[in-house]
DNA sequence: GCCGTTTTCGGCCCGACTGTTTTCAGTCG
């Protein structure tokens, strides 16, 4: 089990805690801290048995001895007797209500005690035949809403989202590469393209004996339970947990042909077929073949290459422009992470991140940057506990403090300024002046119709303190789709306006969607990616942003923080005037 | 459950929307 894995599985299991408690009718200042807790545990940088034995995790703040109590038995035994108890005292079928948007521990307890019902299914039904509602303060519209939510959530679950896929592909990939026989194991499909959400984890094994005797050797792979649909290059296994992974054997010779088919989408593949016939070859039985000649593929570049086309990054890999573009040869350069100078977006302390601006900005450093624009939450955001304009002062004087310290890397002062509903800012512009740059996000009013979401955005174009649109559509990948909005009138008037656009790289957002960010860049649309770190261990969204760059075609030049802090200055300061 | 202190007990995030109701409880960000 990977760190990462394992930070996830407590942190988890002390959600667990909370909503068993929460439904249990519990104190919410104890069921809060549980919440808290679980954050904390999730977002932390190092491993968590370091955190547990320096005592960085116990000195944290809303980190109790009680917590730290149960923390230590999951990373012992991986199990919490208070868990258990909760799990024989609630029926766990109420835990997974509280994912249903409208339905929470009130309407649940209600549900159950008036209705009988434990589990999905038999909610879904209620909410079929009447029965829900007809109890009271429900309505029709209480039980369709429940009723999509469940489809929604039915729907979704067959996703996971990148970063979750991300640890399942590296454990999966080390517990195979050890496999005898195995000279190499790679993580294929929507991981290696990087999509945002991921269905199918593929690994392709490149392998010195027959896939048979891989095959064989698979059943002592830690965690697999079962194999389904073997044939003789292909196995799906199943693990303890219920993950699925479809594993395709190769020798060395073909890898390059197994590889790119494990790789591409469909829509890619249906394209390069359609290529390889007009090159007067085609991908059979997972090899590259001109008319009966068998042509040997070590690697993806010869496989390319015999095909007349320069290699195509995977991230490229989804039947758009990309064929027709490596046959002239004229594939751009990508942005890499190294490109970036600077590190944009990012919650300390003063809001609702857990580190403190030294904290965040030591770890920036550390990671590279040049440079490191915070941005707290603005006053509206009340929830998030956002800053009032004195408390962008006080944080304002730590920041150049902190700063006169660290000449390594600079820090700018920025704010994430909420989007009221007419499209103002959340402070009055001499507040705003004050700052380095600002981000304006929308975190409330969803529900505007699709001319009003696009009105108010547009106002809010129109201050010239704006520097960075954040998330653009407020999606939250498999939870809640993006507001109703015109992108193409945004992009029009941010590339006149020359205000930059984010892709937020939160594995939960990572949203501007790459599918539109060509069309970004034609209106000449500057690009920024905002890792929205809550932690130390948010500086690691920042992955998740270069990918969707690179699936969007971005190269450096597109990018907003490859330019030097003086470079972003110059550019926050042009809209001034 | 955790914090903080005017410290061992009181307070912890709050305003707006939704669907129900006919004045507001529940949910959400």
């Amino acid at each position: 089990m990977t760190d990462r894995m394992e930070k996830r599985g407590v942190a988890e299991a002390l959600e667990q805690v909370a909503a068993f408690m929460e439904l249990q009718g519990e104190n919410v200042f104890r069921v809060r801290t549980f919440r808290t807790v679980a954050k904390v545990v999730g977002g932390l940088p190092g491993t968590l048995r370091e955190a547990l034995d320096d005592g960085s995790l116990a000195a944290t703040k809303g980190v109790g001895p009680a917590s730290i109590d149960v923390i230590n038995e999951l990373a012992a035994t991986g199990r919490s007797a208070l868990l258990e108890e909760l799990r024989g005292q609630v029926p766990p079928g109420l835990v997974e209500m509280l994912a249903i948007s409208g339905l929470g521990v009130a309407k649940i307890r209600q549900i159950h005690e008036t209705l009988g019902i434990e589990s999905l299914p038999e909610l879904e039904a209620a909410a079929s035949d009447g029965r829900l509602a007809a109890l009271p303060r429900f309505g029709q519209k209480t039980a369709d809403n429940i009723r999509k939510s469940i489809a929604f959530l039915r729907q979704a679950s067959a996703y996971r989202l990148a970063h979750h896929a991300d640890d399942e592909a590296r454990t999966l990939v080390e517990a195979l590469g050890r496999v005898p026989g195995v000279l190499s194991a790679t993580a294929a499909g929507e991981v290696r393209r990087r999509s945002e959400v991921v269905k199918d984890l593929v690994v392709v094994l490149v392998a010195e004996v027959p896939a048979a005797e891989i095959f064989a050797r698979l059943g002592q792979v830690a965690g697999v339970h079962e194999f389904a649909g073997q044939d003789e290059r292909h196995v799906t296994l199943r693990f303890v947990g219920g993950t699925t992974a479809q594993i395709l054997v190769t020798p060395p010779l073909n890898a390059g042909a197994v590889l790119v088919q494990a790789t591409g989408s469909d829509a890619h593949l249906r394209q390069l077929e359609a290529h390889a016939t007009r090159e007067g070859c085609s991908l059979r039985g997972a090899a590259l073949w001109r008319g009966s000649e068998f042509v040997p593929t070590p690697d993806e570049e010869a496989l390319y290459r015999a095909l007349g086309l320069a290699w195509i990054p995977p991230e490229l890999r989804e039947g758009g422009q990309e064929i027709d573009t490596a046959a002239t040869g004229a594939i751009p350069t990508l942005l890499e992470a190294g490109d970036l100078r600077g590190f944009l977006h990012c919650h300390t302390d003063y809001s609702d991140g857990s580190n403190s601006v030294s904290e965040l900005a030591n770890g920036v450093a550390a990671a590279g940057y040049e440079w490191i624009g915070i941005t707290d939450h603005s006053q509206s955001a009340a929830y998030a506990g956002g800053l009032s304009p004195d408390g962008l002062r006080r944080q304002a004087a730590e920041i150049a403090e902190v700063g006169a310290r660290m000449p390594g890397c600079r820090i700018l002062h920025g704010v994430e300024a909420d989007i009221l509903a007419d499209g103002a800012l959340d402070y009055e512009d001499d507040v705003l002046a004050r700052l380095d740059f600002v981000i304006g996000s929308i975190h409330s009013r969803f529900n505007l119709t699709g001319p009003e979401m696009t009105a108010r955005v547009l106002a809010a174009l129109d201050n010239p303190y704006l520097t960075i649109l954040g998330h653009p559509t407020g999606r939250l990948l498999l939870s809640r789709d993006a507001y109703a909005i015109d992108l193409e009138a945004i992009f029009a008037k941010a590339g006149a306006a020359g205000v930059a656009i984010e892709i937020n790289a939160d594995p939960h957002r990572l949203d501007l969607d790459w599918r539109v960010l060509r069309s970004a860049r034609a209106h000449g649309v500057m690009i920024s990616i905002g890792a929205d770190a809550h932690n130390l261990a948010g500086l690691g969204n920042v992955a998740y942003g270069v990918g969707i760059a690179r699936k969007g075609w971005l190269g450096p030049a597109d990018i907003l923080n490859t330019r030097t802090a003086e470079g972003f200055l110059e550019f926050a300061r042009a809209r001034r005037g």
